[in-house]
DNA sequence: AAATCATGTTGACATTTGTCATTATTTTTC
DNA sequence: GAAAAATAATGACAAATGTCAACATGATTT
């Protein structure tokens, strides 16, 4: 788990960015007051799965995933996080317990924020209240996307579908570069990494996408849509 | 989708029983002015996918089932609705569109309830806002739960799940009678129909469960668990 | 530079799962 | 009650996917 080596206010994560928008500056002082930076080395875990839910997290730099453990290392990867995105927990107001790992992929630094002051902000402010809801809605209307592109879809068309949220939703590029192993693409994907290392070679030999050590490229972005819908 | 053929007054849905116990008897009493009962005949829909969403639903009596549609039929129930279970919809307060459909399994009734009478007391009211919430986040638990077993269990393991799942929280009883089809189950758990149909028959043959046109009965329950939890 | 370790790749093979055709059974309609 | 339609069941087969073993590549440590 984090540890707060020190009480370092956080600058550079602006909370006016975020649904904290709807807070006054007085309520804003009150989360201000107590919220600190952290940095985490690649691979540190910022939440841990089955552990307390005692803050809420605005990953500030880097890039982090969000991840369900399960048995045997079969881990399901629901997303990935880049600044300044918030990541709270459905543990919040029910059992207070983390029910998905959050760690990072590279040097990161994350914002931390009590849980109480998230609380009390919820219980006093119904506009914040409001818009957190919407948040939890999208966030609820993604997960369906996601269960049934896993469920209904073949592994060519769920492949295609984690390069084109990559491309389009973390890296708003047709080429990049990522810290994510073929395992966390396979972890994205519900595959095995054999699996999704074939998947990749085949959509490289249609000339679809390319790769190399250095990152992906999306050559036809057209026919891997066209592969995401057919499944 | 359905008509309000009356303005009959919902008398058997006591909303006190739900979240709707943190609202003032004023703040009820808006609620209850435009809210109406409505009775559905088996197979009909309450919600369609992709059409507007104007009201919350409150199951009264019957049995519904919630399910994401699909391409060519392939569709993913999400969760079976039993009385007195409320179904909102995540375009709540994000584009106001229903994201999945609901419909009857038996003869049932559903006491509606005016969209902006709901969202004009979440957001006059905290403690309420706050249930909500908490109702939002269970919701979302569940879905990691479904999302982790429909991807990383082979089918022995999911169809456990199902008829766990009815016999626990649906009936609450080891033997029960359903109005759902195989192909429904096979909805429940990512698969076929005829998957479905040999799993069963497999389970029956092991004595874990027995079956036949009026109903299942689930004669080893701790062997179920133990397929659902090795999957 | 050698050694170690994590990650990536490939191939052979077994298993799981879906597809399709066919027949039985049940339910609904007339 | 007969006919029609929906649902259930079964078998043969094909396709999708995972498992396992082996090896390659690259990064890190010593």
């Amino acid at each position: 788990m984090a540890i707060f080596t020190k009480g370092v206010h956080c600058g550079s994560c602006n909370l006016k960015m975020n649904l904290f928008c709807y807070l006054s500056d007085e309520q804003l002082d009150i989360i201000n007051n107590d919220r600190y930076e952290v940095h985490f080395h690649k691979g540190e875990v910022i939440f841990k799965q089955g552990g307390p839910l005692t803050h809420i997290a605005c990953l500030t730099s880097g890039l982090a995933k969000v991840y369900i453990e399960g048995h045997d290392k079969k881990n399901m990867i629901l997303k990935v996080l880049k600044p300044t995105e918030l990541v709270g927990g459905p543990g919040f107001t029910v059992d207070y317990r983390q029910h998905f790992s959050v760690s990072t992929l590279s040097e990161s630094s994350a914002c931390l924020i009590d849980i109480r002051a998230f609380e009390k902000m919820i219980k006093t402010n119904a506009e914040f209240s409001f818009a957190f809801i919407k948040y939890l809605n999208e966030t609820t209307i993604a997960l369906h996307d996601k269960l049934m592109n896993l469920t209904h879809k073949q592994m060519h068309g769920r492949i295609a579908d984690t390069l084109l949220y990559l491309s389009k939703e973390i890296y708003r590029s047709s080429t990049f570069d990522t810290p994510l192993t073929r395992q966390d693409l396979a972890d994205m994907s519900a595959m095995t990494k054999e699996s999704a290392i074939r998947i990749l070679k085949e959509l490289k030999d249609d000339n679809i996408i390319d790769f190399n050590s250095s990152g992906f490229n999306i050559l036809n972005e057209p026919g891997l849509i066209q592969i995401s819908i057919t499944g």
